[in-house]
DNA sequence: TGATATTCTCTACAAGTGTGGAGAATGTCA
DNA sequence: TGACATTCTCCACACTTGTAGAGAATATCA
């Protein structure tokens, strides 16, 4: 039951969000799609799709002689997997270090700024909880 | 000049992290350090580390028989290249989404929200550029 | 100076990833 | 019904990553 976190590679991104953006689809317009940004031919798309099928992030029906995918996992997901990631590696799990590092390392508009004032207003207000959060922190910089 | 950025796997993250606490070192020290956590023996240490080595993201220096190691990157500079990569392609370059995405699906305690906004309102008057970030944001969810 | 311990070098190999060619199967239209 | 177009299946190959063994080189100490 429980999801293991998803982690997908550079070209599996490609897919995927041409994949949200007009599933249930094809490879060949999947491969159209991305021929301008990528170059790949419909083999490398297809043998992409087809791996990320066998990796549970897609899902294929056979409909005649087509195949219709659509993705397994959400947007969210993905983003929240590649979050993770980062997060685990990068920071030891501990969530402002990342935040800091963001700000101090991309520049930072005024206006998102204000914008990451507001998501962080609203989300107080829907209500953290009130313990440290578990798996943040533990271990520092041991 | 312009330093591509860096990306670092699973393990050369964790050779790398050893390496920052006890550098200069050599891959003995570092494979000691590693046993418990990892298991890895000493060949595979050192290739790992030679292959970073390669990579630019280790020095290595002879000494005799000894090779004493440094890194070759900061962690900063290791952070933000794990940040870079998730926001551009989990979140097309987007940074507020990011943010947003954190809080959604880490939990978060209060206290770490109240320490986020600290650093907001820090990084506020240490003065964010006025125009808006150029590379944030462009594609959107296009 | 020989035995022991330490460290290094070289090599290997399986799994995963990026890329795509060749040719079969199927559909379509004159 | 044959010729073309579309889509699929299978296979290949190079490069990267994870992992480590075998044996050479060097240092150390009795």
């Amino acid at each position: 039951m429980s999801k293991p976190p998803v982690e997908l590679t550079e070209s599996e991104w490609s897919i995927i969000k041409a994949i949200w953006e007009t599933e249930p689809c094809t490879a060949p317009v999947i491969q159209e799609k991305l021929l301008k940004p990528t170059g790949w031919t419909y083999s490398t798309v297809r043998t992409l799709m087809d791996r990320m099928v066998t990796k549970g992030v897609l899902t294929a029906k056979k409909a005649g002689k087509l195949t219709i995918y659509q993705s397994a996992i959400t947007r969210v997901q993905a983003q929240s997997g590649e979050l993770v990631y980062a997060l685990k590696h990068a920071f030891n799990g501990a969530l402002t270090p990342m935040v800091q590092c963001l700000l101090d390392t991309q520049d930072v508009s005024r206006a998102e700024l204000d914008e990451l004032k507001q998501i962080i207003a609203t989300h107080e207000a829907a209500g953290a909880p009130a313990k440290p959060a578990g798996k943040a922190g533990k271990k520092g910089q041991s």
